[in-house]
DNA sequence: TTTT
DNA sequence: TTTT
């Protein structure tokens, strides 16, 4: 016993979330996420870029696969783990994921609605941020 | 003995940084910040607003002071001090801050220059963000 | 709109938990929380304490008054809030909480029992820790 | 641009850290950290461990060196990193890694001593506990 | 594979 | 491979 595992991201989706739909019902959602850091190298200026593999399950799976979309910038909050798989060629494989306990959209105002069709927005004033928060887990509104 | 002290959070500067240079030439920066969460009740959206006394010490608040103004949407690390001070009439009073240890800008481009006087920006596309990282506590560019 | 508001302590607590018990039967547990951190100054080691109000509500106020005594090493996880009351002398104060969202005990074995009032308890190994956590902010067994 | 790349951990070493000196001097220490979680399934107490590679450099690698062993109860503030790399068979392959910024030891008075090859240490009292802190990643005393 |  |  005795453990603390949190991760606390923040990173635009670098696509979609994919949906999927387990045998009992449950919902699991995933997307890769990109958390970029800048720093000064001999005077340029580098960008390192890492990459996470979220998942997120049941209402959040449901909440990030009509909310998120690839592009977005999202605080994730969760937990490390990793899991083994055999690949294609039935090689044990390990890869680890961030377990997704919570997120936030961070993002004007648009980027909280779910994309449509519809052309013609409204323009937006400069300091137009709004956020969406899904603490327990669930459907928020 | 045996402690974490910290704090993490994203919000919108209140109020530009104040900045003061004590004696012995240290810089020190403060502002409020305004973390938001929104949340369901009866099926009324209801936004509740927490105000947060941020503190900067030294290179971090001249980097707050240049690269932060009021609006803009900023990470913020840092620890909890609670401090006593005399108010006007003599009466002992108490106030919690958060001393920052380390921020990031998070936002679109725009929000990483420094405000100019010149008029005519060149139009934002939608999702235009980016960011701004102060891991050492010291100027990062 | 917009935020993210997060605490995390790793520290000792001053007193036992205060628990209340509300008019609608909610119940209220709260006690200081220390957090120290130990730096050098000048060859010499200086300690240094933070004291933090610690705010639990409902199904976490009952465990924390179950298994939190004195004493004892903790982890929380909460969100700042600060809040205003009148004095005894009808003169508006502030104090800033930390309202725990979750908690672990970092400890032996032993402190993850309730106190019990019989005595000769067992002799402890050197490396007997054990934590116990309340993800879901409910009794956790 | 833009993220927050952050992870918190709370846990025992699975073993003593593995200290290499690379080409240049650098020093780079690494360990596996077990972080476990308790929780109730059908009545009966499961207990879940997840494993961490943590990697230290410079400084704090000289420090972990010399602070943690094997079974010790630690905290780990740091980043997560995915690197590639060929195994024996020319396979590549991915780790990802939480490269350390931060840590403190959560323990009692004895486990902030380096290990000593005398016998017959001091009774150690109930509540005895104490930590070590290295904020600015390099040697703290 | 994101974002600037 | 830790810890209880």
């Amino acid at each position: 016993m005795s453990g603390i595992n949190k991760v606390i991201l923040v990173g635009h989706l670098g696509k979609d979330p994919e949906v999927r739909h387990l045998d009992g019902g449950v919902t699991v959602a995933s997307f890769p996420l990109a958390t970029s850091e800048t720093y000064n190298k001999d005077g340029k200026r580098i960008e390192q870029t890492e990459w996470h593999n979220i998942v997120l399950w049941r209402g959040l799976a449901e909440v990030a696969s009509k909310y998120l979309q690839k592009g977005k910038l999202v605080y994730i909050e969760g937990k490390l783990r990793t899991r083994s798989f055999e690949d294609r060629e039935k090689v044990k494989k390990y890869v680890t994921e961030v377990v997704a306990e919570n997120f936030t959209i961070l993002g004007r105002k648009s980027d909280f609605e779910p994309p449509v069709s519809s052309e013609g927005t409204t323009p937006k004033s400069e300091n137009e941020y709004t956020n969406l928060t899904d603490p327990a887990g669930d459907l928020p509104f």
